[in-house]
DNA sequence: GACTCGTGGGC
DNA sequence: TGCCCAAGAGT
């Protein structure tokens, strides 16, 4: 036990300072400002979040800023990042703290946070308030499934990783814990770890059976289903009709009008479809242009930069406006 | 515990 | 190209 805290941190201060994400985290170091890049960071690319944590913190530099936003201004900001329950949860939750009056400064206040789970508590607790705790990412489950070659998967492997990661902290938990997840961003990743380099490869159990790309064990996943829908283009004295989306997924977002269909509704798959991949399933939408009138509103094609909308959307404006 | 919830990078 | 996957949380 102890093994590993010192020789990844000395590498973490002295190889890791370069990296974008460390150089933005040093510029914002309060909890507000954690807060937010930790929810972005959630099952989401470091460089894919950067440019939107700028853009985010620069039109919701406070709590209370955020809290005061309405919705449509939240979603804008986060079109295109994904998961946009984040952005619901995260005004939610900025509401929650102002009424509470100050920021929650331990592990166990934050979970009572709207979006906060177990990562975001730990990894705010230990790096705006030094609390020790172990963070338990994928980076983490992967890191340290290959130092102790260990066979657990799922829910067991993140138990054993927290167990192993807390018995690990000796100083500085929120340095240990970033440079965890940095190791693992950068070093020991998933399909071409650099082990060589690596500060930790005297410990690692994979590095010296040679089996690294063995670890973690993989979750059999199951097949994506296809849907399909059909997509009503009206437009109206220079207006589109679009509506808003009020539950299931991209909820709070805006959209064309459309309805699911039955595959044999089709005769063959060409250029008046746009097709999407989401988590769980593909989409192939057909738009269809008519003037018979739906649900929603008509707004100007100047206005739509107002509303928010989903990649997928975005995608069908972008290729099917005249 | 299983399912829902997006998107873009990288190979 | 198509597939894997990425700093999770809510239900």
């Amino acid at each position: 036990m102890g093994k590993i805290s010192k020789p990844l941190l000395f590498w973490y201060y002295n190889s890791a300072r370069d990296l974008p994400w460390r150089v933005v985290k040093d510029l914002h170091p309060n909890p507000y400002f954690v807060w937010v890049s930790e929810v972005m960071l959630q099952q989401t690319g470091v460089k894919t979040v950067i440019p939107y944590f700028q853009r985010f913190i620069q039109a919701f530099p406070t709590v209370d800023v955020l809290a005061k936003a309405n919705q449509d201004q939240v979603l804008s900001l986060w079109q295109g990042l994904g998961y946009y329950s984040r952005a619901r949860n995260l005004h939610a939750g900025a509401k929650q703290i102002v009424a509470m009056g100050e920021f929650p400064q331990t592990a166990i206040e934050l979970l009572k946070i709207k979006g906060i789970g177990p990562y975001t508590s730990a990894a705010i607790g230990s790096i705006s308030f030094g609390e020790t705790i172990p963070v338990v990412d994928g980076n983490v489950k992967r890191v340290f499934s290959r130092l102790f070659c260990l066979e657990e998967k799922g829910q067991a492997l993140h138990d054993r990783a927290f167990e192993l990661s807390l018995a690990e902290i000796e100083s500085s938990p929120g340095d240990y814990n970033s440079a965890l997840m940095d190791l693992g961003a950068t070093v020991c990743s998933p399909r071409n770890p650099q082990c060589e380099i690596c500060p930790l490869k005297l410990n690692c159990c994979a590095f010296k059976a040679g089996c690294v790309l063995d670890y973690p064990k993989k979750i059999e996943k199951k097949p994506m289903p296809t849907k399909y829908g059909i997509v009503a283009w009206v437009e109206k004295d220079g207006e589109l009709l679009i509506r808003k989306r009020e539950q299931g997924i991209l909820k709070g977002l805006y959209e064309l009008p459309w309805d699911e269909v039955e595959k044999t509704d089709y005769d063959k798959i060409d250029s008046d479809f746009v097709k999407h991949t989401f988590t769980h399933f593909h989409l192939y939408l057909k738009i269809v242009r008519t003037k018979k009138i739906q649900e929603g509103q008509f707004i100007l094609f100047e206005s739509l930069k107002d509303y928010p909308f989903s990649t997928l959307m975005k995608k069908i404006l972008k290729k099917f406006r005249l």
